[in-house]
RNA sequence: GGCUACGUGGCGGAAUGGUUACGCAGAGGAUUGCAAAUCCUUUUAUCCCAGUUCGAUUCUGGGCGUAGCCUCCA
């Protein structure tokens, strides 16, 4: 395989990727709102794109491509959340922000292209809202503005969804300022303490879909290659989206190509919020470092649910200390056989098979797959610190010093001189308990961080 | 109710119209004072029923089961 294959959440279908202008190539990716510290779920969006990013990096360089991800730093949730925890709004989504960067970098995340902020573009809200109350798009209705789905008569193909249905089954209380229940809102007026911009409408605050219409088009354009996401955000998120940047731009054309991923669980149950049931990337990687959650994350096909337990972390940590002994700043120049199996739709555990033969011949003493194995590493962001590096982070979860580890190794070569293997056995026992390895190899003995 | 995805060995997880996935765990061996690590060898699988076919785990239909979306969610 040597195209690039991508699911299509528009047609369902694997299909070849052909971007518009391979001289310029563009994926959006739907950052996060920042309300809270981001979890595992939002983890494994991040890792994900990353990835894809990276594959088209290899594919068309760096220079060609352009990768957004935005941050939505206003919406309901945050205003009920500084409210909930009565910090000022700014500073929450300072703070939450910095957070999410800090989980990017653990996680060993490229940095996007560009990360705009949907509150620089508030602006350009009010413009598209504006133009699509003229085109007859939307409507205002007691200081809400919103769009009519029935403007847009494709609505509903990519989440595979018909109107008719929709309404049938619409379980939310509709506003009565709505024309029809499926009508999503654009703007919407502020309390006088809520943030809030001037507008034709009154002061207000744009809705939920409206920032990634406006910041793919300013920094992507009209037409762009792929828009990913996570799968719950196919509805109505995507669909919204569609819908208003198609009419507003005249256009059956958004994003060609719609990526998502499956979910995170937990005990079989999706990870989310509103159940309760998260685990934050801070405390996941207070037990294991960054690239042992990013191998986890990536070791089901993105479509697929990925059930986060102790058994993956524990397996993907054996996997990685496995192959750190081979670890190598000699890195070969060209790309891997396997890189194959990225490019058949992200194929994830067949190209971490590979790794594993890799490793293999790498340990036989092929320096030449010892350097392909690196690179292969590499290009799926893992082996982004040095040996020793990784070393540190296990010291720094281990509390006995270096000289105790010493001396008590030293007692124990004393022992087993004398032949009171008794007293050596109970030494080593208790190092193992303090998270020290201890190995015999050819009459020495060397010790490890576990 | 509508729509979608999924159901592979003890566990995780690929692939495939007929031939070894892979990893973890288990078993045996080498090694070791005993271990650990490593290496070698190895057991175990395609939810059920029908159809298409020389042949189906793979394709088609039906059933059962699980998860998700239809409301904020990655």
């Amino acid at each position: 395989m040597n195209d690039l294959h991508l699911t299509n959440s528009l047609t369902n279908k694997k299909e070849i990727f052909n971007p518009i202008n391979p001289e310029k190539v563009s994926l959006y990716a739907c950052g996060p709102t920042v309300y809270d510290n981001p979890h595992v779920g939002n983890a494994r969006a991040l890792v994900v794109f990353d990835l894809l990013f990276r594959i088209l990096v290899e594919l068309y360089g760096k220079k060609k491509v352009m990768y957004v991800r935005n941050i939505t730093d206003i919406d309901d949730k945050i205003i009920q959340a500084s409210k909930d925890k009565k910090i000022n709004i700014s500073d929450l989504t300072d703070e939450i922000t910095k957070n999410f960067h800090k989980d990017c970098e653990t996680l060993f995340c490229l940095k996007p292209s560009k990360e705009p902020k949907a509150t620089d573009h508030v602006e350009e809200m009010i413009k598209m809202t504006e133009k699509l109350i003229n085109k007859k798009a939307a409507y205002e209705s007691g200081g809400h503005v919103y769009f009519s789905v029935a403007s847009f008569k494709n609505y509903g193909k990519l989440s595979n969804k018909n109107p008719g249905d929709l309404k049938a089954g619409a379980r939310v209380e509709v506003s009565k300022l709505k024309k029809d229940p499926l009508d999503f809102v654009l703007w919407k007026p502020s309390e006088k303490s809520d943030p809030g911009w001037d507008s034709p409408w009154g002061r207000g605050r744009p809705g939920w879909h409206l920032e990634c219409s406006v910041m793919s088009e300013k920094y992507l354009g009209i037409n762009f290659d792929i828009h990913g996401g996570g799968l719950d955000l196919i509805f109505p998120h995507h669909e919204n989206e569609i819908a208003q940047s198609c009419v507003y731009n005249e256009t059956d054309k958004f994003a060609n190509y719609w990526v998502h991923n499956g979910f995170v669980t937990m005990n079989k149950e999706k990870m989310s919020k509103s159940l309760g049931n998260i685990t934050t990337i801070e405390d996941a990687t207070k037990k294991y470092s960054g690239q042992v959650v990013r191998l986890s994350l990536l070791s089901t096909q993105y479509k697929q649910p990925l059930d986060w337990n102790n058994e993956l972390l524990t397996e993907q940590s054996k996997t990685l200390d496995k192959w750190y002994s081979m670890y190598s700043s000699e890195v070969s120049e060209k790309t891997p056989d396997c890189f194959r199996e990225l490019l058949d739709d992200m194929n994830t555990p067949l190209y971490i098979s590979k790794l594993h033969e890799l490793f293999q011949q790498s340990q036989s003493g092929n320096t030449d797959k010892k350097k392909e194995f690196n690179k292969a590493c590499r290009l799926i962001g893992l082996f982004n610190e040095t040996a020793e590096k990784r070393a540190d982070y296990k010291k720094s979860k281990v509390k006995i010093s270096e000289a105790k580890i010493l001396s008590k190794i030293k007692n124990r070569d004393k022992a087993k001189k004398i032949g009171d293997y008794k007293l050596a056995d109970e030494i080593r026992d208790e190092l193992n308990k303090e998270g020290i390895d201890i190995k015999d190899e050819k009459g020495k003995t060397t010790w490890n961080y576990k």
